[in-house]
DNA sequence: TTGTAGGCGTTATCAA
DNA sequence: TTGATAACGCCTACAA
């Protein structure tokens, strides 16, 4: 049996089609006795409104198309989360399409939401911007996140990396950590490299050495960064990862190699996933599921036209401080455990 | 400057809209010369087709609606991962919509995919079969994740909980354990009843004897029992959780206690979330991006019409084998240590 | 091979 | 207050 259309309402109400629609969608001119018999009809053949017909009739979907890509674990579901959380308190759905690495794949995920949605909230910091602002279609309104550069209408959320970096050499830096090495995230992400230059930024204005490892945010990077700190012989008593997973990387390494953490090598991460706590690990929060929120508040509003500040906001980072950045006076001796 | 349609790159390319219809769609009734001119008009435009009217006049949405119970972390982003690669693979796009633990808004959410979805995904483990039947719209195929009872005309797709439960058991059996307590997940919950049942169905394998323990998956739940079964007389060499969270909390709670895992108290959780490895804790694996993949497929199947197979699936678990369930011989005094 | 026209389910305009 | 009817953008008989 086929779900039950507006004319089938009509015909069992004994109205016009046209009654339907203004009774169910609660418009006021309708004669209450006549809303009634609409509102018991409706039930009776447990009537749903055609929403893609609805959005064709109205030009407004409600819905919002997301485009994110691969991210790991938390980081994705706190993301999606906070964006539901918004969307789903303002009526709105969520289209949720993963763009890969690859930008011709991300042009196609783009251009199958044309017509579903009312804009989109696109996070993409692995894509030039060009491209990027080749793929959107220009009549969608949308929000960017964590993106590169701003591309002009539309307006972007990102957290403030640079900062959040600096923090923790500053941090390390009030701990007594005085050679401390930074390990980079992918070339071409735009969040490795705002951590990278708060890194350089803050070594330089403490007037300390700066040494940048390569890494690609996974946890063998990590490991790969502590072998090849161990068997360097410039000294380093802190490495700063641009992100907790090779952070923790790290620390496994450096343990398992014998070296005390924070004694002999202080270790810092970036994110604040679940996993940070668990190993005590001294980061910087990164609330994902505010930003997500925000953006679909942001998004909304674009779409609502009641935009008042048309300009790209920045969240402040959060300095997590755990064990393994514990102030180094504290442990004079901590190579003798060794 | 709004979207292109089809009628403006009829008119650039001078033909008719069933013509544009046709050549864009790779039917072979066009002659080439015309595919190419509207082929050429539609780039220039900058054509994409509208998919809410497409889907209104094919009465095919090529989008599936995917309703979720609030998951947490690696579990939610790794089931949508698994949906995401098979639906895009097939052309499919994924609509998102938490279902909270309130069935009314679950209902809700259920209606607002009416129209633009093709069929769900229902993951529900903790709303009763009768409310869910009456939630899901009838003439949505759907495929069941992890559910109550199976539903008339609704594939299911479940874990085996209890061949995982007592798959634990049986290892911490072998591993010279005899006395397990179990701590439940929240009541009314299917995955928790039916670990709790393979738990229960062991111990009585094995004549030994049954101890449940209340919980509600979350880790405080773990901290409590690790609390309770310290403070009683009831004599304890392991503990198994009916997920990962709980054993961890309990992992932490016993050893801050001073209590040494496994030697004293052995310790194994349900699920291997991520952190599970970091701990060395043993686990039951779950691999939920393959069942989210496979629900994807199955759907697809149902909507194509090439479903071989209606039975429901149930898929198999993994026992994974760490350190907190390390056997008891290898470690006679291991109180000694306290 | 092409074009015309009707329909998908809804809302909105305009008379009545 | 109500009802007929024309959109919305697309696909697809049916005719030419």
């Amino acid at each position: 049996m086929a779900e039950a259309t507006i004319r089938d309402v009509a015909r069992r109400a004994e109205v016009s089609v046209a009654s339907v629609s203004r009774a169910l969608n609660g418009l006021d001119n309708v004669r209450a006795e006549t809303r009634e018999k609409v509102i018991k009809a409706a039930n009776e053949l447990g009537y749903v409104p055609h929403a893609g017909a609805r959005s064709l009739s109205l030009a407004r979907a409600h819905a919002i198309g997301v485009v994110l890509p691969d991210l790991h674990g938390e980081f994705f579901s706190e993301c999606v989360r906070g964006m539901d959380k918004e969307a789903s308190r303002r009526g709105y759905l969520l289209l949720l399409s993963n763009m890969h690495d690859d930008s011709d794949q991300a042009a196609v995920a783009l251009r199958a939401m044309r017509g579903r949605v009312d804009g989109l909230l696109v996070m993409a910091p692995h894509i030039a911007p060009e491209t990027l602002e080749h793929a959107i279609p220009p009549a969608l309104p949308s929000v960017m996140l964590n993106s590169h550069a701003d591309l002009p209408g539309r307006p972007a959320l990102r957290f403030d990396n640079r900062a959040g970096a600096e923090a923790m050499v500053d941090h390390l830096v009030a701990n007594g950590y005085r050679h401390i090495v930074h390990i980079a995230g992918p070339e071409g992400n735009l969040d490795a490299a705002q951590r990278a230059d708060g890194y350089l930024a803050a070594c330089a204005r403490h007037a300390l050495p700066a040494r940048i490892l390569p890494g690609d945010f996974n946890e063998e990077a990590g490991e790969a960064a502590a072998r090849e700190i161990l068997a360097s012989s410039t000294p380093t008593d802190a490495v700063f990862a641009a992100n907790d997973m090779m952070a923790i990387g790290c620390l496994h390494a450096l343990r398992s190699a014998g070296t005390q953490v924070p004694e002999q090598i202080a270790v810092a991460g970036f994110d604040d996933v679940p996993l940070a706590r668990y190993l005590s690990l001294s980061t910087i929060r990164v609330n994902i599921a505010e930003m997500g929120a925000r953006a679909v508040a942001r998004l909304i509003d674009l779409l609502e036209g009641k935009d008042l500040t048309r300009a790209s906001e920045t969240l402040p980072p959060e300095l997590v401080t755990r064990a393994t950045t514990a102030p180094r006076t504290a442990h004079p001796n901590g190579a003798a455990h060794a």
